[in-house]
DNA sequence: CCTGCCATCGGCCGATCGGTTGATGGGGGG
DNA sequence: CCCCCCATCAACCGATCGGCCGATGGCAGG
């Protein structure tokens, strides 16, 4: 069996010096290649064809997520193995959803990350245990923190001290659409007024 | 000139291998030991005596901040460079209160962090750009962000979308002094509404 | 001693918010 | 085809909020 080659994708070198020495030491892998970036990352894909990437998320300039869509959109035959520090993440279904194959903590053992490297090379999804029961807990209660865009710009806006009037005018709507849609809101975080409101989706991270 | 001897502490074994594999081939540095997480922090800096200690700050099982306390309190004779993934987090701050010598964050060139590490071993400090702006702002500006117990107990119930006249009642005060309260929120965080104070408190991680 | 900050309280008023009910139209899934 | 969700709008009303005036006492620092 040939080697599984990779691509590391991570802003820290620190990080990429430790994932290429690991690999390196293991046997059975071959790094091809780094990038510190969303956009390197994609092109280095593109041009080295890794049987598998190694992918951060939260990266400056070439947004994780982007790049896994990029990749994706392309068609290119490398599986996308997200490996990122915090299972907190807002970002962790939109991976999945976008094409990554697994999704792990850089806390893992080393042996769970070669496992789960050959396990994404042959098209196997491996998930940390956090990830996989959020995953769960996604399709068992899809309308839990699941506000419509619209109703997400006025909370960003309500979350500024913007009030309802003004909220209006930036959104090019009447005052009454935006109080249905903080009524909805309120309804969707089981709370009665804008201040909880905003401490909520602070807590479920839906704002930034 | 010997070897700068030095400890790791991070919970990821993947940033834990990168360092120990960057000092190692760098030369003029001996890595000591590894430690993942605060407890072990002090304890191996207490039995291998290391000239620095290399810490990262958000770890399961003892904070970084935490350990750096300790360190300084038993007065060992190392220096702590800490060595985190973001320049957001809250405690920056309290990790240079707490003894920290430098503060640098993971995706700083590999020199950078080695020049790091030979100035902390003297006793010199390195601050990333970032954090040092932030410390001349923490200074210039030290009503920033301010509030006092009563006012953060106020808006600890606003977050929960309590009222004016119930938040009175559990804090056994008049609805008059609360408006009072929130009236001096409002003015030191920049706002005029409960909502947008909520937001900022957020965004300033003055509340959970 | 005076100044500043904190915490407490009262009253007044206009503006705003939140709740409700009801209606329209578009789009996707069964 | 029907139903549900999303997005839009209207009118009404009571409750609440925020702004502004003022006041008192305590406690720390210069």
């Amino acid at each position: 069996m040939p080697d599984i080659t990779l691509l590391i994708v991570d802003d820290h070198p620190v990080v990429r010096d430790g994932l290429r020495g690991m690999f390196s030491a293991a046997g059975g892998f071959e790094v091809l290649g780094e990038a510190a970036d969303g956009r390197q990352a994609v092109a280095l894909a593109e041009e080295l064809r890794p049987d598998v990437v190694l992918m951060d998320l939260r990266m400056p300039g070439g947004d994780g997520v982007e790049a896994i869509t990029e990749i994706s959109r392309r068609g290119l035959p490398c599986r996308v193995l997200v490996l990122t520090t915090y299972d907190t993440d807002t970002d962790t279904i939109p991976a999945i959803e976008a094409g990554a194959t697994g999704y792990l903590l850089k806390d893992a053992p080393r042996d769970d990350l070669f496992d789960a490297v050959r396990a994404a090379a042959q098209g196997r999804s491996v998930l940390s245990p956090a990830i996989a029961s959020r995953l769960v807990s996604r399709v068992r209660e899809p309308r839990s923190g699941n506000l419509s865009t619209r109703e997400l710009e006025v909370l960003r806006l309500v979350a500024r001290g913007t009030g309802n009037r003004e909220i209006a005018r930036e959104l090019f709507i009447s005052e009454a659409t935006v109080k249905t849609h903080l009524t909805h809101i309120y309804a969707k975080l089981d709370v009665s007024d804008r201040a909880a409101a905003v401490a909520t989706a602070y807590d479920r991270h839906l704002l930034p």
